[in-house]
RNA sequence: GCGCCGAUGGUCUAGCGGCUAUGACUGGGGCCUUCCAAGCCCUAAACCCGGGUUCGAAUCCCGGUUGGCGCACCA
């Protein structure tokens, strides 16, 4: 059994992850998150609520699983989220369509289907693998389609992404904040891509989780205002340079922007703040590094972009992040199809007086003479030059028909205007974060078999394997067990009053008192809970229960009147064991 | 989507034409038990689905589903 085999079969025995389905046999690319499991990820999603939501102040936003079909147009979904496949005939291969033809045509990514299945056939274009006839093309694309309403209804796709509900709210968003830039906007929820083959767990899903910022920013001023936050921070960096050396190298924020290897200093502080997020919830620094896109596989509009890549024991370097400046893409992609314009007005430090021709048609007169087409001569007449103007008679075109506006209709002026801003579409900076990918990379950092010596006092004993996981306290789903030593009723009820007590706490706290002691110490190191507390018969004498670390096994005796706001410093405080009680 | 390999209680597994399917761990109930998977008793729990071959199929064949890997594809 590798480690991957390892974490998802106890993933699966201890309620983190099902198979979806499996009742009727299961389908491929979607997981159900069991009580653990379901627990573990709310707790990784508030953390980045907390990052996310309250100290950078991007609110959250809940938008549609399902869009229209103009989104996705707009975004380019429609058209670019789905590959020209086609079969070979004879051995059944399927191939990118654009691929085999490379090398003939420029740009076979823009052709169409018709274009790709001419192009193979006047090229004589056979399949690589067997030499066979090559199949028609097909489109194959990556969302789920489905339709809105009864009938005919309105073309709707499951969304394959949870960004353009920010874009397509941007206007509204822009008046929440009161069209100051920079602001952000963030969303948590499913996503859906139909998956060709789906595999690798939890790591590529038919439905899964984003949580998204899109944060929007002057595109003249790229400056993060709180940089020196991170200044001093060390990342792990594979940069495009890097890359051709085959090695990532460490250095600091402030290093990577004044070097130029990340593009800017706003895209720096998010790449920081990914990697303060990711190791806030368990992932370890020595597996994580953040791997700049090359020239070639980067999208065109993209001016930067790097993924945040985690190690795993079977998969290797795993994509779960990726910070990307978009540029004013998304909002011009938006404007265009809404034939809405999508910008933010800034005023000028400094009101600008700007020269100006300004051309005004006398329309009382120039209605009557061309009537209909007045509109559109007068428009015509504003975008000629000031010399075709001073002419006797002036001469337009609309349309290839010919007018002859005379000259005392239309007064022209060179004017001094004070111009106070512009509008500005802004830039797009957007980190895109996968949680099911980042929840398998937590418990696979988290897991950890240790060897505890046999007992010397119990003579034959063979040493055990002891299954931790190690999350990080405030990432375990369960805070704290509380255990009677001894299933007696005089050990039980104390105990269960301790456990209501940590509720009302806000700790989620688990009663167990079935089996032996060792052996539900040993459950819940499994499943990682930080703390245990037992209750003995001392407890009845003196008021005090154990509280067993985890991680260090150690144990300490603490007072019962404040177990609760101890447990609560130990899990959110970032108290030590040691200081919790009397050690044992 | 193609190819290769697999699918047996909750988990891991034995069986690979022949009576009521092996074992371990886990789970539940009880006894015992004063701190790290102890012991004893009891108990629950499985042949992925559908066809076929055969007197007889968990076992062989075909198809499907599903998991892993390789190819292809992919944020």
């Amino acid at each position: 059994m590798d480690r991957y085999e390892q974490v998802i079969e106890l993933a699966k025995r201890r309620g983190f992850l099902w198979n979806s389905f499996e009742l009727y046999g299961g389908t491929a690319g979607f997981y159900d998150y069991g009580p653990l499991g379901s627990t573990l990820k709310r707790r990784i999603e508030q953390i980045w609520r907390e990052i996310y939501v309250i100290q950078e102040g991007f609110m959250e936003i809940e938008c549609p699983t399902i869009g229209i079909e103009e989104v996705f147009v707009a975004s380019g979904h429609v058209g670019g989220f789905s590959d020209p496949l086609c079969e070979c005939k004879q051995c059944g291969e399927a191939f990118r369509a654009d691929h085999l033809i490379k090398h003939i045509v420029e740009e076979a990514d823009g052709l169409t289907d018709e274009e790709l299945d001419r192009t193979i056939a006047q090229n004589g274009v056979k399949c690589p693998e067997c030499g066979g006839d090559l199949g028609n093309t097909y489109e194959f694309n990556l969302m789920f389609k489905t339709q809105i309403g009864p009938g005919n209804g309105r073309k709707g796709y499951l969304r394959p992404e949870t960004a353009q509900g920010m874009f397509v709210d941007f206007l509204r968003l822009a008046r929440y904040y009161r069209d100051k830039l920079p602001f952000g906007a963030t969303q948590i929820g499913k996503s859906y891509r139909n998956e060709i083959s789906p595999r690798q767990g939890v790591i590529r899903l038919r439905e899964f989780t984003q949580a998204e910022a899109e944060i929007f920013i002057d595109p003249r001023v790229k400056t993060h205002p709180n940089i020196q936050r991170f200044g001093n921070t060390a990342l792990n960096l594979y940069s495009d340079a890097a890359q051709d050396k085959g090695s990532s190298e460490i250095m600091t924020v402030r290093e990577a922007v004044d070097k130029g290897i990340i593009a800017h200093e706003f895209l720096a502080y998010q790449v920081a703040l990914v990697d303060h997020f990711l190791q806030r919830v368990g992932i370890s620094p020595e597996k994580l590094r953040f791997r700049q896109h090359r020239k070639d596989e980067m999208a065109h509009y993209a001016i930067d972009c790097w993924d945040a890549e985690i190690l795993t024991e079977r998969f290797g370097w795993v994509e779960v992040v990726g910070i990307a400046d978009r540029t004013d893409y998304d909002l011009s992609a938006h404007a265009n199809m809404s034939k809405t314009e999508l910008s933010i007005y800034i005023e000028y430090e400094q009101p600008r007086m700007v020269e100006k021709f300004v051309v005004k048609p006398n329309m009382g007169k120039m209605g009557p003479m061309f009537k209909g087409k007045a509109k559109v001569v007068a428009e015509a007449l504003k975008a000629l030059p000031q010399e075709a103007l001073e002419k006797e008679e002036i001469k337009v075109s609309v349309d290839g028909e010919e007018f002859t506006v005379p000259r005392e209709l239309v007064e022209f002026t060179q004017e001094t205007i004070k111009v106070s801003g512009e509008n500005i579409v802004p830039h797009v900076i957007e980190p895109s974060f996968g949680i099911d990918r980042i929840l398998y990379s937590v418990m696979e950092h988290a897991y950890d078999e240790e060897i505890v010596p046999a007992k010397a006092s119990e003579g034959d004993n063979e040493d055990e394997a002891r299954i931790v996981l190690r999350f990080k306290k405030e990432v375990s789903p369960i805070k704290v067990a509380v255990l009677p030593l001894l299933t007696r009723r005089e050990l039980i009820e104390p105990a269960k009053e301790i456990a209501s007590r940590l509720r009302d706490k806000g700790l989620l706290a688990a009663y167990d008192d079935s089996g032996t002691i060792g052996r539900r110490y040993r459950r819940n190191d499994e499943i990682g809970t930080p703390y245990c507390i037992t209750i003995d018969y001392d407890t009845l004498e003196d008021n005090t229960v154990t509280i067993r670390d985890r991680d260090s096994m150690q144990q300490v005796r603490a007072s019962v009147d404040t177990i609760d706001d101890v447990l609560y410093e130990l899990v959110y405080r970032a108290k030590k064991i040691e200081t919790a009680g009397k050690p044992l």
